[in-house]
RNA sequence: GCCGCAGUAACUCAGUUGGUAGAGUAGCUGAUUCGUAAUCAGCAAGUCGGAGGUUCGAAUCCUCUCUGCGGCACCA
């Protein structure tokens, strides 16, 4: 409905006075008045039973426009709460904020819950719904409310009000028997909560920190209507078909097993995507100037002690220990890098020096992290380090965001954002250094009109960074590209260049990646298009399927054609229905399948048909090659014209 | 790493209170030569994640452990 607005001149009255309520219903529709879960007074969120005090300029708050929502979500996790309180006196309640599309609450109950738990609390949630509880509202003093939830065994609450600021209202809302801390406003009663469930439990730290107590939280959704709870549900469902591991499955990609936990076994068809991506970025990466290395797979541990690596992340590399050597296994290339850089003496004539790897790397990422490909032990990043002059650092950061935004839209990914990281607390170099490194950064940005956030302080200790996440179709967000700056390691390990005036100067490292880790970004692209990839990427293109076996000579005649125009091709002449082939290759996710039977073998074309189901009919081989070649040869920028 | 859940045939899963494992798909064999998302029949297939324990007897109960899943913390 419009945004309705209602000046309150003449309706307060001051000896009686109306609340938010009475005032809305006298002009709102009886019906359109249920969907209306509060108010806003003078732009105020407020609950529809605040007394008018004074004119204002009063709105009503519907319970689908998004503070609606969040008003809904808010008091669906009282509603969570009340339940379990109800069926578990003894659990402690603690925090219960809203989220994107949902909510939880955090409990200390012992044991914790598990998901078998969920439908027993859904059942008493609705219960408290049909006993359509009022939900009030009260204040209270600072000392009053921190007594009322200590008597209560409400350690958490209790602790949380010690904290609240001097000054502040403290409020808090009853339903029946159960009362929280909240600042609301809340729907007015609990039969207004209808469209939510249960969707899963987890443990959460106690304010989110590791050291403390684990506490069982419940997460929740809530909608408006029952139609808006069922299309979310659908969303999740989507979502989940969308599963990289999934669809590697399908797609016969890759897998993992036991024996290397967070490390990929890239079965041939994952390989050749995975030799896709890496041909593509090493031909961008050559013609942008860097030249591409290789560096050993491990070094020994001194080496990192001296990069600081075996300090700060020590705990998370892996190492050999072979004839009373340690070798750690890198997690990085850096250090190799510098290695390189500091053969012989270096001149400002070679800088910027831009050193390329597609090194494996392994981190020995926390058991629990672990997540395909999202989150792997052992990974390539499309890596470089540039080794410049101080004077180089912003034309060398404006080259590698224009190469990376080149890069990007090849993958189909326009929507980027890009985050810059200023320098923490923590930090070694002085003022001045950090003044300059932040200025090149950000200047880079703005020199190509780039909006960006600033993340204060949370800069590396060795220098500025930019982050670059993509959003995927889903409306996920993913970090990908990195652009650092880095002072700290070249001085560590030595890494310098002999100045115009023959001086010997400290070199500047710019650490970088586009796609980030290659499995990574792979299992990104295929959530993304949901195995469905763009034409030049999918390790196979065109499936060529046969009816007869009468057709296997023109079959194979098609296929090296396509071949030879440099398409990769499936040639299926098993002796199959084609209703079986087009099945299997369908959920292969081959983007073209061609039907070949008399007809086609006779009049010398190919019926064409894509992987979406759309029938393109019949098509001359040339015209076929000429098609395809314009679609892969576009890339990110095709737009598949049906 | 922490909390919860799970691990049964190559895959997806079923297997009531303990009584020596079952389906669909895939595979193999045979038949079928077929027009746009599953042709039919037959056969074969499992140390029930691993180790230990309780029991006359364990996929099932207990302990430990590994791996995976969902979160949390972490992510150079």
């Amino acid at each position: 409905m419009p945004k309705m607005t209602i000046p309150l001149h003449g309706e307060v009255d001051q000896t009686v006075p109306l609340s938010v309520r009475e005032v809305l219903a006298r002009r709102i529709d009886p019906q359109v008045m249920g969907n209306v879960v509060a108010g806003r007074l003078d732009g105020r969120p407020v609950d529809l039973s605040t007394p008018l005090a004074s004119d204002a300029v009063l709105e009503p708050v519907m319970g689908d426009e998004p503070l609606g929502l969040e008003i809904l979500r808010h008091s669906t996790a009282h509603l969570l709460a009340h339940a379990v309180k109800r069926l578990h006196p003894q659990a402690q309640i603690t925090i219960g904020p809203v989220i994107e599309d949902g909510f939880y609450y955090d409990f200390l109950v012992e044991p914790p819950f598990s998901a078998e738990d969920l439908p027993g609390i859904e059942r008493v949630m609705r219960e408290i719904v049909a006993e359509d509880w009022p939900i009030e509202r009260r204040v209270m003093t600072r000392d009053e409310a921190i007594r009322f939830f200590s008597e209560r065994g409400e350690a958490y609450k209790a602790e949380i009000i010690r904290e609240i600021p001097e000054g502040e209202v403290i409020s808090l809302y009853r339903q029946g028997e159960f009362q929280d801390l909240c600042r609301g406003p809340h729907v007015p009663s609990t039969g207004r909560l209808r469209d939510f469930k249960l969707t899963q439990v987890a443990g959460a730290y106690w304010r989110g920190d590791s050291r403390n107590v684990m506490l069982t939280r419940v997460y929740g959704t809530a909608w408006a209507s029952p139609e808006a709870l069922a299309q979310y549900l659908e969303r999740i469902e989507e979502a989940e078909k969308r599963d990289h591991r999934r669809l590697a499955k399908l797609m016969d990609l890759f897998h993992f097993q036991e024996e290397a936990p967070g490390m990929v076994f890239w079965h041939e068809t994952g390989w050749l995507l995975y030799r896709i991506i890496e041909d593509y970025v090493r031909g961008k990466l050559a013609a942008a100037g860097y030249r591409e290395v290789h560096t050993p797979l491990m070094l020994d541990r001194t080496l990192w002690e001296r990069s600081g690596h075996a300090d700060k992340f020590g705990t998370q590399m892996f190492s050999v220990v072979v004839e009373n050597r340690e070798y750690a296994i890198k997690p990085m290339n850096c250090p190799a890098h510098v290695q390189i850089f500091n053969q012989g003496i270096r001149s400002y004539r070679e800088l910027p020096l831009r050193l390329a790897e597609f090194g494996v790397c392994h981190r020995n990422e926390p058991s629990g992290t672990l997540h395909g490909l999202l989150r792997a032990r052992a990974f390539v990043q499309d890596d470089a380090h540039i080794f410049c002059t101080p004077d180089q650092v912003e034309p060398e950061a404006v080259a590698f965001i224009r190469l990376l935004f080149d890069v990007y839209r090849d993958f189909g990914f326009t929507d980027i954002e890009i985050k810059l990281s200023t320098r923490p607390a923590q930090r070694v170099g002085d003022d001045e250094l950090w003044d300059r490194a932040e200025q090149a950064l950000s200047q880079a940005l703005q020199h190509q009109n780039l909006s960006f956030a600033i993340q204060p302080g949370e800069g590396a200790f060795y220098g500025p960074k930019i982050e670059f996440s993509l959003r995927d179709t889903l409306g996920r967000v993913w970090q990908c590209g990195t652009l650092q700056l880095d002072y700290v390691l070249p001085e560590r390990l030595g890494a310098s260049f002999v100045n115009a005036h023959g001086d010997k100067e400290r070199v500047v490292m710019l650490h970088r990646a586009i796609l980030g880790s290659l499995e990574r970004f792979i299992g990104i692209l295929l959530e993304h298009h949901a195995g469905a990839l763009p034409l030049w990427l999918a390790p196979v293109q065109v499936a060529l399927l046969t009816i007869t076996d009468q057709q296997d000579g023109y079959a194979r005649q098609v296929a090296r054609v396509l071949e030879q125009a440099g398409l990769r091709v499936c040639l299926d002449l098993r002796n199959e229905k084609i209703g079986l082939k087009i099945r299997e290759r369908s959920i292969q996710r081959v983007p073209y399948l061609v039907v070949i039977g008399p007809k086609e073998a006779a009049a010398g074309r190919l019926a064409v048909r894509r992987q979406n189901g759309t029938n393109l009919g019949e098509i001359s081989l040339e015209n076929f090659v000429a098609d395809l070649t314009r679609e892969r040869n576009r890339r990110g920028l095709d737009v598949v014209e049906d």
